[in-house]
DNA sequence: AATGAATGAGAATTCATTCAT
DNA sequence: TATGAATGAATTCTCATTCAT
């Protein structure tokens, strides 16, 4: 019975962030109203709090489950399993595909927290996923692929870049110019990985 | 008179825009009234509708002001002067101390276009920063400093980067890891431009 | 339970529209805000919400309701069963009774209708008491109590007549001259139905 | 001079009466704003106000422009030279006829008045059209065509008739039944002045 | 857990009117 | 006379949230 109640809890809360990602996916979260979402679910309007605080809170948790699955992607093995050099290219690409599946909804793709809470939550999706691609890094330099650099850093800003290209290219400008963005962050990141620098004669010539 | 007038239009504009970047740094957007606008630039609620035509496009323009002002520093002939090597460097820093100057105002740096007419005038100005980067570039490569590379694409992904970690860095965290942030990316770009790639034995070697 | 929420709505109903025409009477529609509206009837403005559309539809069921009440007068038994030649003063003389009852809320009693859907309400009312006097003719015809004419027509602007003078005479004057309208109507119409015609030698002779 | 001015003053009275009238006719009292009609009619707002003293005193004028066309029909020297059997077509027909013409405009025919001096404009006219018919009738039965009869109560309340008609007929139904209500009216009309009355067995019998 | 009627704060926006030039 | 920038009062309606059932 409780692994039964838990179901059915998460069937309800299911029902309402599948409501709500439509409808914020088409007319947007302000132009949304809680009673849309409540009948899109197929429930009553007191029942949307039952299982959510306040309407910002659906708009976290959407963002959250889709920034959830475009993270997955670093974290497959099988990616992980490859030669270096196939990697950036493999997880872009992969990220690239998730997001245009969900063109739709990539508008709830940068949401800006409101509460510490809700700012807290968003980081901790941030953080879990530049502390794969930290651990992921690490490991490479334990195994001698790549020189020492400070992981850290390199996670975040790779992270901000990647979310900040996917945002522009499909929440900005609807995906018209997926190949260009595409290409070009893998290019950009291949180069910072594999070289060659953009300079003629560079660092130690 | 026409002059004048126009000087006069201008300064009306200006205590508006000066007056709705304060209270929204202070308040945020959606806790500031047009009346408090109005107030404080000292006119009118109705005058305000003279000169913006809704609230949201006063933030538009709130935020077109503060991009203009960090654009401007790539744009500084003193910047563009140095050699190559010092340029990453010295432009990213100039952008977080602007921002940091900025920094009550930075969470109107990134704002979401909702008319295609905002949308196209935000587009504007980011099309206008990435094309001077570009211009910088094929002027660079022009000279023999840099290979040869798809200057348009690294233009707009640079811009994209920067912009997304003075928003992580400001208007998210509120600038306490600014050294984090701003030595982060300086080498995240001069690795890119100088090498030496972080893969151990890169492409070439 | 059914029928105790219905009452229940009818009693939301009946409260908002009574508060309604009594601040419509003393102070004009203009001059009635919602608030005032919810406040007299003893509820939230957006109760009043859940009831009426928007506030020119209270106007008009309030003016609806008045029709209904100056329109039941033709339809009752007591004067349908006088003798043909009592009728026109009988009922005249209540329709003025009943607007003279009502003289607070006159000016709720022409309303020009908004959308189509107003009109068409507005319309129906009008229609249902043509309706009632055309029927009403026709059983006169067959009873051999009246020659035979085109009852619609007629009782179409019978009507028409009747309210422009009600109107004109409470609305506009505020009631000071009733006896002259109401004395010219009776005089008016049972010369239309019994003559003598105004004409010195009329048509047959 | 002074006549060259008061043709100026005419010209921009006129102007805006014209525009005024024309915006009302397609977007409604309300829905027109002042700019909009001093732009229609070529001037500056604040000029509009040298020649009205507010919004709703244009639209008085609209409307009493307009019953003065629909009035002059019953002054008109022809139609009373007309025999007396003919007089209530010619005339009715003559009034429809210009409704017609104004059909556009004929949401301005009934207009509320709503300052006292408001009121005594639209009394006025109503009262000068009661006015010729009174004359007229009296005439006609100085020179034995009609009975003595109340003249004043009947050219009242025959103005209001036909005010009614015309405004249900043009204003409400947009004047697609314009022949059942001309002909109704007519018939109504000529019954009241030349008999038979609907009555089987009318009064003197 | 579920309901949905009731709440009521809240703010953008309009536009008739004025008046200094 | 003419202008039109400036004014600012004033109100509808929405909708997230609550809570009695």
């Amino acid at each position: 019975m409780t692994a039964l109640a838990k179901d059915d809890v998460r069937d309800k809360r299911q029902a309402i962030l599948t409501a709500a990602r439509d409808l914020f996916a088409s007319q947007g979260y302000e132009e949304t109203t809680i009673a849309e979402i409540a009948r899109t679910a197929g429930m009553a309007v007191g029942t949307v709090y039952l299982y959510f605080q306040n309407k910002h809170d659906i708009l976290v948790d959407v963002c959250l489950a889709l920034k959830a699955e475009v993270a997955q992607v670093i974290q497959s093995p099988e990616i992980l399993a490859l030669p270096v050099q196939q990697v950036p290219r493999a997880i872009i690409e992969a990220t690239f595909r998730t997001s245009r599946k969900n063109l739709r909804f990539m508008n709830s793709f940068q949401v800006e927290g409101q509460s510490p809470r809700e700012v807290a939550r968003l980081r901790a999706t941030q953080d879990e996923i530049a502390g794969s691609l930290n651990t992921y890094f690490q490991h490479l330099i334990a195994q001698g692929e790549l020189s020492p650099f400070d992981t850290a850093v390199y996670a975040e800003l790779l992270n901000d870049l990647v979310s900040a290209a996917l945002h522009e290219c499909f929440a900005v400008e609807g995906g018209a110019r997926e190949e260009f963005y595409r290409e070009g962050v893998i290019e950009f990141v291949e180069r910072l990985f594999f070289g060659p620098p953009l300079a003629a004669r560079a660092s130690g010539a």
